[in-house]
DNA sequence: GCCCAGGGGGCTC
DNA sequence: GAGCCCCATGGG
């Protein structure tokens, strides 16, 4: 079969299995910013009690972020953990977004996809992932999101190298699948499913994954 | 006690 | 480029 129809197959048989995942989970694209900081390398209930922390001070906004002592962010985002670095992490995001839109997130959308992908890896604590998660699920870009279960289980399957880089992977998707934001948007919610499921690091072989027969 | 989570940066070789 | 370590909390 080829890539553009395994892509395809996967994906239907991932959404007829675990059904829409409805990313991202948040009231204000502002707060899908926040979250994909916050999410670096800890599991999303954690995530979850940091932004309730926030939301209980009425803090979740541009402004508050940039009015806020720095030592009170970080007690308020303890619970997501590397809380230190995250607070200088959201600090460094806010600064950019007053920077660069007055910190209106409606006059960041109208800016095109490379420049912003530009602009935000040039900003302290945000790499590719954290990026391109911020394009596709707060700015509504189409960007394919790739994560370590996208990789595992890619190359788990033979449809990537085993040690390819995150741009390596993304062009594989994005050469692949229709440029379609909604698709992206879902697959990638579908994979983290799959991953949490089915593709831990510690079991090097999934019996029971979906994609088994494939 | 152990392992890991919806990563990124800094360093080394 | 790859490999290693650090960041830190909380759930299983």
């Amino acid at each position: 079969m080829k890539n553009k129809q395994k892509l395809l197959a996967i994906y239907s048989k991932l959404y007829a299995r675990f059904g829409p995942r409805k990313w991202w989970p948040a009231e204000t694209d502002f707060e899908v910013m926040v979250g994909a900081i916050l999410t670096q390398n800890t599991a999303w209930a954690n995530v979850e009690k940091a932004i309730l922390n926030i939301k209980k001070e009425k803090a979740l906004s541009p402004k508050s972020f940039r009015d806020i002592s720095l030592g009170r962010l970080k007690r308020l985002i303890r619970p997501s953990g590397f809380y230190n670095e995250k607070a200088k992490k959201l600090k460094s995001f806010t600064n950019f977004l007053f920077s660069s839109c007055k910190g209106r997130m409606d006059r960041l959308k109208l800016k095109n996809t490379r420049f912003l992908r530009k602009r935000l890896l040039e900003i302290n604590g945000i790499g590719p992932e954290t990026a391109d998660s911020m394009l596709l699920y707060a700015l509504g870009k189409p960007v394919f999101v790739v994560d370590a279960y996208t990789k595992r289980i890619f190359s788990r399957h033979g449809m990537i190298k085993k040690y390819a880089s995150y741009g390596e992977v993304q062009d594989f998707f994005m050469n692949n699948l229709p440029t379609k934001r909604a698709l992206y948007n879902e697959y990638h919610a579908l994979i983290v499913e799959l991953g949490k499921r089915y593709c831990k690091k510690t079991k090097p072989l999934c019996n029971s994954c979906p994609l088994k027969d494939l």
